[in-house]
DNA sequence: CTGAAAGCGCTTACAG
DNA sequence: CTGAAAGCGCTTACAG
């Protein structure tokens, strides 16, 4: 069992007092180089580590960010989303040294209960909010309790914190014009929970450009984002009498799904339906065809995620409560970009 | 922006001293039950929780568990079983108020210096330990550090910690028994990773059924685990000469990428070929058809971790470091049972 | 440039 | 049963 070193340890091997192991090891001013060399160098030999908890509560800081996810323990898994958005929060955080809490809750209630206690107990230094929902009661709580966070998503309407988040009005219009160029007339599409944010803007946008190009019928259902959902509309939109020639779906799972569903039907893909998976990742390579999707990078935007919540809880600390400058750390990535692959082709009927 | 209550200020408020209050919260002796049930009323109606850092300075607990996962940040997100596992334990943490840390690394000499940190940071007061090797470098270090751990999976030859893990030599059994008596008699395996503790157990006890049973061929191949090279394996494992009419994947991912293999080589499923996930997730039932598996409860598993895990701190704390008798909490799960689904049918070769 | 001291918000022996 | 005090391990004004 090793032994833990205090500063009181290295301040007694290095004959100097607790205050200025402190200095030197944070390199302040305050010691003398000399000094503080002989400091640093008594402090890696012993393998010094300062104790978060006494650091903690000295400097008011956890050196933790928290991220609630809100799914059921059994769905939560099938996601690829979350692990890479959280592997993506991790690239950032491990350079600054922060650690990431994770907690899983059932309810908004009790994801408002966990944010109120992180930040009573000073537990985290702020949050992620994931899922956003197109009116959200989360945005004023946090707000209010002071706890700095970054939208994980957006854009969001007079935003009191930033936001990271892609356009999603653009790749709703590139899906349905590379469907329409194939010669699809009959599109459907199978859209994520109503009440989320981006669910809301791609039905806006979808609506829109379908509404400029003369479909024949332009579908749009709404589901929970599980794979059996996926499979159940997919058989009702194939054996409704005009069915669609292509079905795009909000999310990887319902698409793996609904192909499943063409090949129990006994449909040839593509050449009897097209199929498109919005977000990517390496679930749409296992299947056979290959689906085509709409790309992101899911890491690479967790770690944005991440770097935009530390510029903010640096810029806490150092002024005010974040206000309306807030707002200014917002950013927008690089909208998702269609990936072409086997599930899609031309419309043969 | 609220304003965080301290004892001190709950004190001023009941007209005690600091000391009374932290009695009365704690539910210890040393108050009178009619201040003690003043103080709890004050403490409510002031919304107080205690401040993490100040309390775990002075109990020398974190009130934290972590988890390191050691995965490249691109294929974290495929595997169900993290997430499930996780959400597993975050149910047994949720109600002993323990928070969850979780952190990527790349290597394992980077979870090395992981648990160092947490250790000597005091960040957690114990880890769960993941993806055990078959010689793991992990447990005598953690060991030695003194840090509380337990390891998921098993079982581990001289412990000195406690292991939750699920007995692989029935399955195994049972799976190629199952697929004899469909009538298979060339099957394959897909394993896991060589060097990991499971794998070897599959291993062998797949060998020594096997050897049970008059087999024509009964081959293995290891592999990383990915839909590549389930895919790549199984597309070789086809392509030979006297192919086997039966193949088992040690994930369902390398399943579901098996099943897009056999779909692109115009294989019947199952009058062709039969396939089996080891390791069940909604994954499985997401395609046509369906798969079937050898299924566990991932999300109860991560569960028992947690609360083995906890019993391990609190016994940690009352009495010495944690000795010998920790093998007493090892527990060992309920085998995985087969799921046979449309994946399996009769050898018809 | 350096040391001694107070403070962060709790817990817990120790006197009254 | 109660209060005053010390201590957990850091950081940081404040005197010398």
């Amino acid at each position: 069992m090793a032994r833990r070193v205090t500063i009181a340890d290295i301040a007694a091997a290095a004959g100097v007092s607790k205050g200025a192991v402190s200095y030197a090891l944070n390199g302040r001013p305050g010691v003398s180089e000399a000094t503080r060399t002989k400091i640093l160098a008594i402090a890696a030999e012993m393998g010094f580590v300062p104790n978060r908890a006494a650091r903690s509560l000295s400097v008011s800081s956890a050196q933790t960010v928290g991220i609630a996810l809100r799914r059921p323990a059994r769905t939560i898994g099938i996601e690829p989303y979350f692990m890479e958005l959280i592997s993506g929060i991790e690239a950032t955080l491990s350079g600054g040294s922060f650690g990431l809490t994770l907690q899983i809750v059932g309810t908004v209630q009790e994801e408002l209960e966990v944010y109120r206690r992180w930040w009573a107990e000073r537990r985290v230094d702020g949050v992620f909010l994931c899922d956003l929902g197109t009116s959200d009661l989360r945005l004023d709580f946090v707000a209010d309790l002071g706890l700095p966070a970054v939208a994980v998503g957006g854009p969001v309407e007079g935003a009191r914190f930033p936001a990271v988040w892609h356009d999603d009005v653009e790749p709703s219009r590139d899906i349905l014009e590379y469907l329409y160029t194939l010669g699809h007339r009959r599109v459907a599409r199978i859209a994520g929970i109503p009440g989320l944010l981006h669910t809301a803007i791609r039905d806006e946008a979808c609506a829109e450009t379908a509404a400029g190009l003369d479909f024949e019928s332009a579908t749009m259902v709404h589901s929970d984002y599980t794979g059996e959902q996926g499979a159940q509309i997919t058989r009702r939109l194939l054996s409704s009498a005009n069915r669609p020639t292509a079905i795009v779906y909000d999310n990887d799972v319902m698409a793996v799904a609904g192909l499943g569903v063409a090949h129990e039907l006994g449909l040839e893909i593509p050449e009897q339906l097209s199929l498109v998976a919005w977000d990517d990742s390496p679930l749409c390579r296992l299947t056979h065809p290959a689906l085509t999707s709409l790309t992101r990078d899911i890491p690479a935007y967790g770690a944005k995620c991440a770097e935009v919540l530390l510029t903010l809880i640096g810029a806490a600390e150092a002024s005010a409560p974040p206000g309306p400058e807030a707002r200014a750390f917002s950013v927008q990535c690089k909208p998702a970009q269609l990936s072409p692959r086997g599930s899609t082709g031309p419309a043969l009927v």
